[in-house]
DNA sequence: TGTTTGTTGAGATTGATTTTCATTCTCGTC
DNA sequence: GACGAGAATGAAAATCAATCTCAACAAACA
């Protein structure tokens, strides 16, 4: 289910669509999902259209510019990759979306990679339950 | 995005359409999306529905007859709930999905419930790359 | 037996994502 | 400066999984 992209083909690495669509990310406090990405893009330039927003992210996400990540949903967030892998919480009923770093996972998947004699590209954790305030609600 | 089940209302735990899709389900080797398993059921009994198919996976996993999972993949997998809790391992380049445990992501989901005081109802950890194969003749 | 309530099949609908296609842009070459 | 090839774009159509609607059906039970 992969974006039609052609590999033999070199990407021109600077549009002004994609610059914008960069800038929209990097400002951002949070994952956004592309549609939310449309939606910020459009209020600088009305004209783009959201079938770019969709193969530029493909693009990002090649370039190793963003994450891909998939938070409950069907549909995937997006954001900037940072120094540090981190991973995320999510609260099944407020929604809230916490971010959480710890080096047992580094540890786990060296084991993990050792002993199934595989090589690991990509790790998503994602952990759901009730955060703080919710967890206080439920009693 | 939840299927509109009714809370309120028992669920007759037998019908013939659960229980022909409770058995392809035990009978499958490995994880199912909800097409395949509507494929499968087809086979026996021709007029079954795909909503029924959705609707019954909703219900199995309510009851904790079964897990879903994502595996790389926009839609879901499923598998019969067993003993002991395992993660997936998927490659990138043949698709294999190899299962594993750890030890090591209890200990780390305890570590995070306790610094994030949030409370984890669900985990799935989601590893991709390559599998031995693959990783050889990438040489 | 008649009523109530849960379940089903078929098909329509939704929502996210991808593809198609005609047009536009970029950039090196003449 | 015109040109040509490749890459990118906007708009709209297509795809695909998942969900919903609704009339018909079946089980439970009064
Ligand atoms: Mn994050
Ligand atoms: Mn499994
Ligand atoms: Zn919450
Ligand atoms: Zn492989």
């Amino acid at each position: 289910m992969k974006i039609n992209l052609n590999k033999h083909v070199t990407i021109r690495p600077d549009t002004s669509q994609r610059r914008l669509l960069l800038s929209v990310m990097q400002e951002a406090e949070k994952h956004l999902d592309a549609k939310e990405l449309y939606r910020r893009a459009s209020e600088k330039d009305a004209s783009i259209s959201l079938a770019t927003v969709y193969r530029n992210l493909h693009v990002f996400k090649e370039q190793g510019l963003i994450n891909e990540r998939h938070l409950g949903q069907a549909r995937c967030f997006y954001e900037m990759k940072r120094l540090g892998e981190h991973q995320h919480l999510v609260c099944e009923s407020c929604g809230q979306v916490t971010e959480f770093e710890s080096p047992l996972l580094n540890k786990l998947i060296d084991e993990v990679q050792r002993k199934n004699n595989f090589f690991v590209t990509k790790v998503e954790l994602y952990l759901e339950g009730y955060c703080h305030k919710c967890k206080e609600g439920k009693r």
